[in-house]
DNA sequence: CTCCAATGTGATACACCATCACATTGTCAT
DNA sequence: ATGACAATGTGATGGTGTATCACATTGGAG
């Protein structure tokens, strides 16, 4: 027999077993991080809003690490998703334009997040053939090829500068330095 | 009479005083934020390597954050003295330029203090007149001045997006997305 | 020299991470 | 069906860290 998909809220469930708790944790991380950031996400937290005990996350997490790792890649996905959307939409503007916009966007929209998938050392932590790896790579790779395909002798590297113009905007945009909008910044941007 | 100055690293002091503790235990969180991040530093570990009770250094930093805000200060400061240093250097044509390697120099051999003094969310956090805020304030200042010199139309934004370029670039490097140097970065910058 | 403010100690309360033996239950082979 | 097994949840535990408190020690001002 299947446990109902209901009573997953907080409060004393009815079956024992949970039944969807790894799904149930994960959106909680999710919400809990677009909130107040990975920083303050604790296992326990986690396992209170789903009233399980705080050993429970364990059995689908060996790690909080482990859980920032599903976060993050899921970001990742979602991340790569946003971009090549936008560099298929088909405007008059440039698909590289485009692409920058969307990834303005992203990181606006999604700042602790971005945060946790591009500032918080979990990608050079990840081993190498790691979902995470794997997905993150997956995301520049879109972007840094179509730099590569315009600029052709410093290709590369030009790329690099490139990405990293809207990483930094992105993150001092995060971390409250700078308080422009994506539309402003498009208009002074190199791309 | 004055503690002795010597007879500070771990182990049993002789004296109940310790003299120096608060230079001591920024000195040490320099170090360990050198070496291993803000991330792990703790107000514990720290004491235990001075030699002192857990409770020790709340004497001198009221709290952890407190502790963090002083070597977030000082880097702002070494941070502010490298620039202008490199700005006055030669002939006033490329100081910019000079500024914007400078930058990157700086963020390359002080990875894990840029990253507390520019992603660790400290300044944001901060009360408008603390000693932080304006140290961090006094480090952005030469540069956006100098970039709104040049760049008279769209002069505050195009200000940022360079910011943001040299920002970007310090902490794709630091989280280790990128790995070129500054001599290459410094060839396709815009600057 | 005496008193006081500064500084250090030990104990304490609380939160979190992670692991363990044990309990419960879904499922799969027979 | 049913009985064994694997998956999942529980409660207890040990370790570390943060922060605060009453109390101890001491340097220095008067």
């Amino acid at each position: 027999m299947k446990h109902s998909a209901g009573a997953k809220s907080s409060g004393s469930r009815k079956t024992y077993h949970h039944g969807a708790l790894r799904k149930v944790l994960l959106d909680a991380a999710r919400a809990e991080i677009a909130a107040h950031g990975a920083r303050g996400l604790s296992m326990a937290s986690l396992a209170r809003r789903a009233g399980v005990a705080q050993s429970a996350p364990y059995r689908h997490f060996s790690d909080r690490e482990d859980l920032l790792f599903s976060v993050a890649t899921d970001g990742f996905e979602r991340f790569t998703e946003a971009l090549l959307e936008a560099a298929s939409d088909g405007d008059d503007m440039s698909a590289l334009s485009r692409m920058a916009a969307a990834y303005l966007v992203f990181g606006e929209r999604n700042v602790e997040l971005y945060r946790l998938m591009f500032a918080s050392g979990l990608v050079p932590g990840a081993a190498s053939d790691s979902p995470l790896k794997r997905a993150a790579s997956a995301s520049f790779q879109p972007l840094l090829d179509r730099v590569t395909a315009l600029d052709s002798p410093t290709s590369h590297l030009s790329a690099h500068v490139r990405w990293g113009q809207l990483h930094g905007l992105v993150m001092l945009k995060a971390d409250g330095f700078i308080h422009d909008s994506v539309e402003a910044l498009m208009g002074v941007i190199s791309f």
